[in-house]
DNA sequence: CGTTGCATTGAGTGTTGTCAAGCTCTGTGG
DNA sequence: CCACAGAGCTTGACAACACTCAATGCAACG
């Protein structure tokens, strides 16, 4: 089946052993092919009964904006993740998403998936798993920004980026491409845009990562990760929990 | 029936309309009753096959410890709330959680809750939008984190833990009790114990809130709400979705 | 009546933000 | 082909917010 090539497909399947009836009940939420061009928003905050969408292709980036015009990102997303759940489950969205580069989606309507939980139980499981995975990225976020200092959120971001899309087979320990502007990483990491800019040619002078043209590469991995504290744990998931 | 009493039962019921089977599959969480004393870990990051835990008296909070000793408070917890989901769907548990007053609970083991899913489908939705709901709030708190001032962040936190108390009936617009020391505060809010001090005082000489003696006294809580930008609409849950 | 946990305050430091300017690229229209 | 505009990046100077260190107060408790 076509299908089972859709990212989100195998993510869920490393998790939940899925039946025949629950892929083609999946399969089926795979129907409304969209793309989007870079810097669409594909979900207001505040906006009643959006969709959600599963993303194949493209970056895309969840945010909240503050009275003031100050901008917190809370998540990027890549090919296979899950994007605006909450604003579906809930009456109104509580975050806005855009599109970063083109993008390729499939759109979700709340009674598919609802409808798609009622007739496969076990797909209500999966992504119960699949959104808790994502409120653990939440989590490390928060750690990051909550008690990290400008130059190890940094460090610890760019890697777990660069964890995120080795499981994707989009990057490895020498680094990846990645679409993102300093203001970006300013407004996810809660700096100033200037402030980026001094962390990132700190880091860069010292040997560590370099950030330019659309790439990170990673110049010293092991140093690098030592810098950031960081550790994956959160981002495991070997083999299915329920069989 | 009892359980119909539980504030967990409350809550999940005021999202998805659950049927008497729903609800019998739910009460039957509800066995195994526990009571920890303040202090005690009732989860430890790196644990395996942890247990999660439905709160029904008391307060409990969820952190994250960095190798250098500091720590990050990610969300607070209350009765009602159900603690440790992420510990039992992952394979080991990403975060700790501790008791920070005398609590009463029920142990919830993984297979009760996978089993009870497979029983109940819808009880798997209502339990995925109760998650949505905390991931909401944690979302909130990075924002708080990431984007607010020291003064606006503690205005903030307090109104919304003001806000979250008042749904469970232990709160309102002049205050609520609240057992946390300003060390909390501080490991919440990404701020040094001295700081949040400072801020309190501030905050208690502008005429705004009092917090003293494990009470929190809103004096002024329109001009508090001005300060934080304070909007309760991440906490909505208006009727049932589905039905 | 010492100890312990929590709250408070002051002094000095430093990380990070703000403001301002200039740079490099890229695409576009004259 | 050149001028121009706009987006993104870079740097410096300065200010401010928040941290650290250190000392003290205060209550509860054994």
């Amino acid at each position: 089946m076509l299908m089972l090539q859709s990212p989100l497909t195998r993510k869920l399947a490393a998790y939940v052993a899925l039946s025949g009836a629950d892929l083609e009940t999946l399969a089926r939420l795979h129907r409304r092919r969209r793309s989007f061009q870079s810097g669409h928003e594909l979900i207001h905050e505040g906006q009643g009964r959006a969709s959600a969408f599963i993303l194949s292709e493209g970056w895309a980036y969840s945010y909240k904006l503050l009275p003031d015009g100050g901008r917190q990102i809370v998540d990027f997303h890549i090919p296979g993740d899950f994007l605006g759940l909450r604003s579906i489950l809930f009456r109104t969205a509580d975050h806005s998403i855009e599109a970063i580069t083109r993008i390729e989606a499939t759109e979700v309507l709340a009674p598919d998936i609802l409808d798609a939980f009622a007739e496969a139980p076990r797909l209500a499981t999966a992504v119960l798993w699949a959104a808790s995975r994502d409120e653990a990225v939440v989590v490390e976020h928060l750690v990051n920004v909550g008690r990290r200092s400008a130059e190890e959120r940094m460090a610890h971001f760019l890697l777990e980026l660069g964890a995120r899309l080795a499981l994707v087979g989009a990057g490895d320990r020498t680094g990846f491409d990645c679409p993102l502007t300093q203001y970006h990483l300013a407004d996810a990491l809660g700096l100033s845009a200037v402030h980026v800019n001094r962390v990132l040619r700190h880091l860069r002078e010292e040997g560590l990562v370099t950030f330019r043209n659309g790439r990170v590469d990673f110049d010293d991995f092991d140093r690098l990760k030592k810098v950031a504290a960081f550790d994956t744990g959160y981002l495991d998931q070997d083999g299915p929990l329920l069989r």
